[in-house]
DNA sequence: TTGTAGGCGTTATCAG
DNA sequence: CTGATAACGCCTACAA
């Protein structure tokens, strides 16, 4: 049936014999500002047209270095929070020619490091990190020295010398904590988030310095840790009202494990929004539509994602400033679930 | 600083020089089953090690025409259905090594061209798709021509020679209104979904069939489209409330919608479980969590994923038997939004 | 303004 | 079992 062609993609060679100039005139040509004749740029134009010729990235990777490709690295898609962060890289990337390798680590480690490499083979040439639980400094450091720009995101490890894009988390837990305060909480918990995890210490910094301030002393057994998972806000809830001396507000890890909180506040008997407080962070859509809905610190995700790839571009592009440490500012929304809404 | 070197990327050619074989030999024995002495392979081994060579896929792309990637085409990554088919696709498809570039068309047909487009660009091996309202075929099938192997993910559009995987919409939608007539609902609404979009119409097709066995006639009325968004549920509840012989139930075209539509009601003084009844599609986590909680059908979409992705690898395997349509079977799952669960 | 030629890193062919 | 060498498709000095 087919004839005797060997190969079945075009390439710039057959553009230029259809055209009849040389592959370097029709390289020239498929560049915006380049000196070439209109006339020229024209043949070659219905050359492409006629030959379905389909630029090779590859190709041209092996000879620029270049791949215009960049990985996103997250740990739970299923958290409508990345999935917000994700699509504000992409809107950015993709409006500056750039595609997205996103990548799903399920917050593991291990399996976090298998995929850097799988992405340096592919050649990306920058990367968006958040971090997953127990990152290996070791295999994103070796990413940087590549030369790779990379920024992390919403978290962050130390000791690597990258930009970083986050949210104020210290100042968010310490509005949240004075809020609940102000309401006439004493006994505040906080629950969740895993030992050593940045945003856990951030928070759980505010928080301290808030009680600090109210001269109320930090109790340990108020602050359990635990992997952030809806599941777990209400195993953790269940825990803390077991103790002798049970708190009356707790502020949890995420909106995620607040929701879960929320789940077994009610399984408890304890009536959310009057006896009791729940608040969390991030504002996923979720938290809006809630019964009762979730008093909560806004951080508007996909702004983060934008300002992450925006600061990487700006690294791709040349920039080789001191790395920068990016603040998402937050604000605190007031809803049903801590009652405020009523009393104020 | 640094000394004369030109490049900073490791070779083969390096590993080459320090293991003292050719580069040929290298890279067979890279390959795990090929003719090597074990011992050659043992310099090669420790070559690569000390000189930190890294594979390059792009050369080796440049020269195979394989890629080791594949596209997965979405409308909506902020839906947790989709998140979750996500994470079965790559689940799969890294456990083959291949990396997915997973993109985000927001169903915008416009949009998708053009990431078809840079997909083909970027030499994915193969692509997943879940086709954005109002596709043009005629983007698809030149990826289709171009000997690439496709497959419809969960929604599809007509005449395309690819392989399908979607759940049994119509058998779903059957059995959700059966259960809501048994209840004893006689008017029934439909809500949502846009015109002439594949699930939409099955799904459609599964509640007339279930009503015409019941002997009640079709009210378009009662039937009104709208994109599949919460916000949109809330509106289109509204809308059909507003009418003269409102319904007593509702389907929604997916749990997003119902999610507002549930809020609505509540705005509206409806007694959702008890008065009214609303069920969706999809059982997203959410579903089981909303106050009063959602029945719905369940669709497991990570499954959906992976089966997806297994076809597609088949595919990439050499298999040429003519298109499939595999339809992954779904459950109901009776909860308190309908009613049922307290009168059964 | 356009053409020539060489090389990016890998794999496949064919000899040794 | 191993080595030399020629592609793959593109870009870019440099020459014309």
């Amino acid at each position: 049936m087919a004839s005797g062609r060997k190969k079945n993609s075009v390439a710039l060679v057959d553009v230029a014999r259809e055209a009849g100039v040389s592959t370097a005139t029709v390289s020239l040509a498929l560049q915006e500002g380049s000196r070439i004749s209109a006339e020229t740029r024209e043949r070659v134009r219905k050359a492409v047209e006629k030959t379905g010729y389909r630029y090779n990235r590859f190709a041209a990777k092996l000879r620029t270095g270049q791949s215009r490709t960049i990985g996103l690295l997250i740990t739970d898609i299923s958290n409508p929070y990345f999935a917000a962060l994700a699509s504000g890289v992409e809107t950015v990337l993709d409006a500056h020619g750039y595609m997205t390798f996103l990548v799903n680590s399920g917050d593991q480690s291990a399996r976090q490091s298998r995929q850097l490499s799988t992405l340096m083979e592919h050649g990306v040439d920058g990367l968006l990190l958040s971090p997953a639980e127990g990152t290996d400094v070791h295999s994103v450091s070796e990413l940087i020295q590549s030369g790779r720009p990379v920024v992390q995101v919403s978290r962050w490890v130390a000791n690597l010398p990258c930009d970083i894009v986050a949210p104020d988390n210290t100042a968010m837990a310490k509005e949240l904590t004075r809020h609940l305060l102000m309401l006439g909480h004493r006994r505040i918990g906080f629950l969740g988030g895993t030992e050593g995890r940045s945003a856990r210490i951030e928070r759980l910094a505010g928080y301290s310095q808030a009680l600090a301030a109210a001269g109320i002393p930090l109790d340990p057994t108020l602050t359990p840790t635990g992997a952030p998972t809806r599941d777990n806000g209400a195993l953790l809830l269940r825990e803390v009202m077991a103790i002798d001396n049970p708190p009356t507000a707790v502020i949890c890890y995420h909106d995620l494990m607040a929701l879960g909180a929320l789940r077994a506040a009610r399984d408890l008997g304890l009536k959310v929004g009057s006896d009791f407080a729940i608040v969390g962070f991030d504002d996923i859509t979720e938290a809006a539509l809630s019964i009762p809905s979730l008093t909560t610190v806004h951080i508007d995700a996909e702004s983060i994602g934008r300002a992450a790839a925006t600061q990487l571009l700006a690294r791709l592009d040349g920039d080789a400033a001191e790395p920068r440490h990016l603040t998402i500012p937050a604000h605190l929304v007031v809803r049903e679930s801590c009652g405020g809404a009523r009393r104020q």
